[in-house]
DNA sequence: TATACGTGGTG
DNA sequence: TCACCAAGTAT
């Protein structure tokens, strides 16, 4: 039968994972945000130190967002961290700090989608809910023999269909998490490894020999290039200027070296910057030698960095989102890994 | 429905 | 080198 082969094999290979330890509803949430569109061996180690720091519901939904976003440093998709921390909030204060174990009602919390809320409701309650994510996609469209495009949203529900046809009620946690755990490690995305798959005799492109060809998915466009001048700005103290980045958008609410995007050609650049900072942050500088040329490419688009060091002659410190911070004071702020980039390249330079 | 949203690993 | 990816969600 092809739950019990599916699930024997779990219960004699799944990887031991920090987050597999209990079934703690709040561990499993964040782990599940944490493992969204990243893999395993990255998040590991974020999610230790996360829980050693926001063990409980409680204390994540007092803590300080900075300090949240500060853990997450490095880790990607920032939204995710404010909305896990937003909706934390929301069940401390209006679910008496359980997790709700609702269908509806969980699917309400912000950054819970429908692969979440399923992954939380079967592994953390038991419940026989659908969780489709890339890898139960790519597993079930080479049992089932399914050539829809797995890149279209629609696609989604035809598979969560299948999922409660298949679902073992018996076990939905061990069910959901054993076609993951087979994706992850047997029915990879390219050279599957039929032939250690537990459940090939259940798979239809396995018997025809179409495993190579499936899933279906079609390619994403190629992105677009910004290029970037940014300065180290320093006082006459060796305080270094930093500006907090709008809260929506990209990289929202991290911190940021002043920078511009560069509208017309190379040759200005320094002066666009210079005249920017002047608008933006009422200050007088003076930019300096390049320190880097740093390229940083995101999943949609690609920034060219020129990287400047600089000299502030004069400044209104007034907005919140502008600060003085020594190098020391610097490392509690949230950067990017392209800003961390930066850093790195002016203080090697600055020796 | 299509696009924005990060990062580091890989064949 | 570089496209593609890795346990998706919001808008």
């Amino acid at each position: 039968m092809f739950q019990q082969d599916l699930i024997g094999w779990f219960e004699a290979e799944q990887r031991d994972l920090p987050w597999r330890k209990d079934k703690d509803p709040y561990k499993v949430w964040v782990s599940e945000i944490m493992l969204q569109q990243t893999r395993v061996d990255t998040v590991i180690p974020y999610f230790l130190r996360f829980i050693e720091q926001f063990p409980t519901i409680q204390a994540l939904s007092t803590a300080e967002e900075d300090r949240v976003l500060k853990a997450w440093e490095g880790l990607g998709y920032y939204s995710r961290a404010r909305n896990l921390q937003s909706a934390v909030k929301e069940v401390h204060e209006n679910y008496g700090g359980i997790v709700p174990d609702d269908p509806k009602e969980i699917s309400t919390l912000k950054g819970v989608g429908p692969y979440t809320a399923g992954a939380i409701l079967s592994i953390a309650y038991g419940i026989p809910e659908p969780a489709v994510d890339g890898n139960v996609m790519r597993v079930l469209s080479r049992i089932l023999l399914i050539w829809d495009d797995i890149a279209k949203a629609s696609s989604r529900k035809i598979f969560e269909e299948a999922v409660r046809r298949l679902i073992s009620h018996e076990n939905p946690s061990y069910f959901n998490q054993a076609l993951m755990e087979l994706g992850a490690l047997i029915c990879t995305p390219t050279s599957p490894s039929c032939l250690l798959c537990p459940v090939r005799e259940h798979c239809q492109a396995f018997q025809e020999g179409s495993q190579n060809e499936l899933p279906i998915k079609t390619k994403n466009k190629k992105h677009r290039h910004v290029q970037i001048a940014a300065a180290v700005l320093r006082n006459d103290e060796g305080k270094i200027l930093i500006h907090k980045r709008p809260e929506k958008g990209l990289l929202a609410n991290l911190w940021e070296f002043p920078n511009i995007e560069v509208a017309l050609p190379f040759v200005n650049e320094k002066d666009q910057l210079k005249e920017a900072v002047k608008d933006l942050y009422k200050a007088d500088i003076q930019i300096g030698g390049m320190i880097g040329q740093i390229e940083h490419v995101f999943s949609h688009l690609t920034w060219n960095i020129n990287a400047y060091e600089g000299k502030i002659q004069s400044i209104e410190m007034e907005s919140k989102e502008l600060k003085l911070v020594t190098i020391e004071e610097m490392k509690e702020f949230t950067f990017s890994v392209s800003h961390q980039k930066m850093m790195k390249q002016y203080f090697e330079g600055d020796e």
